[in-house]
DNA sequence: TCAGTGATTAGG
DNA sequence: CTAATCACTGAG
């Protein structure tokens, strides 16, 4: 029987191409607001891979928004889009180095916006740390992932060279096939 | 296929 | 200040 462990800072601090794929399975536990304590799979996750990456938020420079993506990783980017949905991303290697991963599905709530409509997440979440905060964190039940890659979904403006990475990753059940 | 909805950003 | 854009969803 695998012991359950809370991920520490070393599990973020990694490049965003070893801790998106490493996400899955993962649980993904948070406290509602009558205290207790609810738990997710993580099913589905994207990697944003630094200024360079034309997708990625940061390939703008810091602004306003960006800026905890500069921090070290451990800590939750939140932001708002479409003027409906938040969306849940959790930042990932050293200082400087702006890195996150896109929650894009938990395990019977596909879709980003349904995640954090699921979770609760809004814009109190934005820069909270993973490794220390009392109200969300992410466990390792001692699942190994099955998993595949494609392509990001909803980056169109990048270009074809970024636009074609296969940085995305999700969980191949046997019954979705 | 497409409307809804508002934060964020670049530019004047 | 303005206007464009947007890592989406749900209804039809």
């Amino acid at each position: 029987m695998a012991e359950i462990i809370r991920l520490k800072r070393e599990f973020f601090t990694r490049d965003v191409l070893e801790v998106a794929p490493d996400l899955l399975s993962k649980t993904l536990a948070i406290k509602a607001v009558d205290e207790e304590i609810r738990r997710y799979v993580i099913s589905e996750t994207e990697a944003y891979r630094g200024e360079e990456d034309k997708a990625c938020h940061a390939s703008k420079g810091r602004t306003g928004r960006t800026e905890i993506m500069y921090y070290e990783g451990g800590r939750l980017y939140v932001y708002f889009v479409y003027g409906m949905h938040w969306m849940l991303n959790i930042v990932t290697s050293g200082k400087d180095n702006p890195q996150a991963v896109l929650i894009r599905g938990l395990e019977n709530f596909p879709g980003p916006g349904r995640v954090t409509k699921i979770l609760g997440i809004d814009r109190s979440f934005y820069g909270e740390d993973l490794v220390t905060s009392g109200r969300i964190w992410i466990e390792d039940q001692g699942v190994k992932p099955v998993f595949k890659t494609g392509t990001r979904i909803g980056i169109d403006y990048a270009g074809e060279f970024w636009k074609t990475k296969p940085w995305r990753y999700y969980l191949d059940y046997p019954w979705t096939i």
